[in-house]
DNA sequence: ATGAAAGCGCTAACAA
DNA sequence: TTGTTAGCGCTTTCAT
């Protein structure tokens, strides 16, 4: 069990600020010469509900726009047992992919009245876990986090609390968790399916963060294409450790010096598929005469690219809907959604990066 | 001034719901057989304060533990009067300019025991208003806020009222905002010297939402760099009217069709340097063959495109560190920093979309 | 048609 | 060394 202090560095108490900038209910109620129990049944349109005679309303409403009042949520929070937030964590929130997630989660939940608090786990678990903590002592009323992806005991746990709670993307496969994440097998095998069309038989993959289940899912689809089409795969053809543009040059560095009769690159991030692209031009191979190179998640702007490259697009914006979907059906039901599995579709999207195999 | 019902579309008031799952400080005060002030004492760590006996403080904070006891932050922040929450507010969380800042800004947050409510403007002066409104209803104790840039009374009152709040990039020439934005100035300057130097005479400007300080500053920094030169500069050089894509496709090839003698474009922004190229693309004119190009902003992955941008970076995780300190601080020393502006440095980087002019 | 009073969960005078 | 009490600002039951 986490530790209280521990979990919230809470600021420290300073003296109570006495300051009362903003009016309170009471103000409003005092000025217009009623009680604080009209004054809020006027304020939050139960006038008709109890019948408050429309002069008093008008009064009441009127005090309050002169008074500036408006209204403390905390307080609001406390009695209602309701926060109105929402909670969203990702790794890394500069990244394209998290930030487009975060913006329709934000928008998506601000359309339902809820306000975002957001939360960047710096691709740490130990963070992650941290920051659920913290955004379950806030008392969110849902939780969209996209994980680490490794561990996950920590988010079953608030699930199972009752939180309504979905991942988006790095999921899990055997997890009473509700997920959103994109087709990756499907995503992978379209990948392999063109590389084999164009020719190559000899096909290396830099692989994300290994353990993940997108990771593992593409690995397995990458693996079922190659059987299907009687072609034998080979494990050293598989390198990297991170989505990352470094990994991808490492692995890409690896692999293309070792296997040196590779003729294509199945990649699994853009950034992997970057550190690629720059490895290559080292070796003085050029794409995609010499390689062949395709990735998933699309990237923006790559009608400027040298190479446009060819990629397996997932559909973010909608992964990001979605998950705010599930969430606030969540909430308005009270009861966790049916389907847990949420898979997305991708698409293959063919630009200049991949080609037929050199010697064909 | 704003309405109550109008300004928090809260959640429908539901029924409360009894579901209490969290246990609260009395049941662990309970369970430790002590006075609920006692728990608090003991589980703030004050136990040295009150002279709590050790053995009372292990007690409490094992009850605590076991019971899974997580403080209400709603709770908290009403007695104490701090939320512990700051606001974001961006204009468009998809595009990496702000979501880079809005991570920084989250981050240093973090750091000192805050949490981020993100909200996204979407480039509407009107949401901004609301933004800023449920905000300053939930209480934050600061914003940080990268405005639309044309309309500054909503957060001058609000910083009036004592809120620590700063704006960032577009912000406002004559204003007692604390604020934080690039060196325009010097940029546009460092841009159309170097273009000078390369021989260019006819330059148009691709220029962003017009009014906006940003833009104003660099159209400025480019008058004063011709006139330094001795360079007469053309007003009808200068066309658009957004730091989009699709306003630098527009003005540029509004600006190539009727000035073709133009030799090179400074567009404002990224996009609008993209939507410049496209425009050049389609025209025929070779960058920097036929037309140099440079842009403000810096773009990530230069390495992989077709042609490198020239540009004026600015250092956008210094942008949003800055903000960040200035808030933090304003909140622990209570006072408004006394430097209102702060303008941060850029830089000039050399790529390859500026060449020499073309017939020189 | 309106008010009084209780209480959401916590902290901090003030008492003992 | 610990407990009692009041109250942060709001909503709502119950009374009138």
């Amino acid at each position: 069990m986490c530790f209280v202090p521990d979990v919230l560095p809470l600021i420290p108490a300073l003296k109570l600020k006495k300051t009362r900038t903003n009016s309170t209910l009471s103000d409003v109620a005092k000025a217009a010469g009623v009680s604080p129990s009209t004054a809020s049944r006027a304020l939050n349109g139960l006038a008709q509900k109890y019948r408050i005679s429309e002069s008093t309303e008008r009064l009441v409403k009127q005090s309050a726009a002169q008074l500036g009042f408006r209204p403390s949520q905390v307080a609001r929070s406390l009695r209602l047992q309701r926060s109105g937030l929402l909670g969203i964590v990702v790794p890394d929130l500069s990244n394209p992919f998290f930030s487009a997630i975060a913006r329709e989660v934000t928008v998506a939940a601000g359309a339902e009245g809820f306000s975002a608090i957001l939360a960047d786990s710096d691709g740490s678990v130990e963070k992650e876990r941290k920051l659920i903590e913290q955004l379950q002592a806030r008392n969110v009323e849902s939780l969209v986090v996209c994980p680490i992806g490794l561990e996950f005991d920590h988010l079953e746990e608030a699930s199972q609390r009752g939180l309504p709670l979905v991942t988006v993307d790095r999921c899990q496969a055997s997890s009473s968790l509700v997920q959103v994440t994109s087709d990756h097998l499907t995503g992978a095998k379209l990948a392999i399916e063109l590389l084999i069309e164009q020719g190559h038989r000899r096909i290396g993959v830099l692989q994300g963060l290994e353990g993940t289940l997108p990771c593992e899912l593409r690995l397995q689809g990458v693996r079922e294409a190659c059987d299907a089409a009687g072609i034998a795969f080979n494990p050293k053809w598989i390198a990297g450790d991170q989505f990352s543009e470094q990994s991808g040059y490492r692995s890409a560095r690896k692999l293309l010096t070792e296997s040196p009769d590779l003729t294509a690159l199945f990649a699994m991030s853009t950034p992997n598929a970057f550190g690629a692209f720059r490895a290559a031009n080292e070796l003085g191979l050029s794409i995609p005469h010499d390689l062949s190179l395709l990735c998933f998640d699309d990237v923006a702007f790559v009608e400027f690219m040298q190479v446009p490259f060819t990629t397996i697009a997932q559909d973010v914006p909608e992964l990001g809907r979605r998950a705010a979907t599930l969430v606030t059906e969540h909430m308005q039901t009270g009861k966790s959604p049916r389907k847990k599995m949420h898979k997305i579709p991708v698409k293959l999207v063919p630009r200049a990066s991949v080609g037929k195999v050199p010697s064909a």
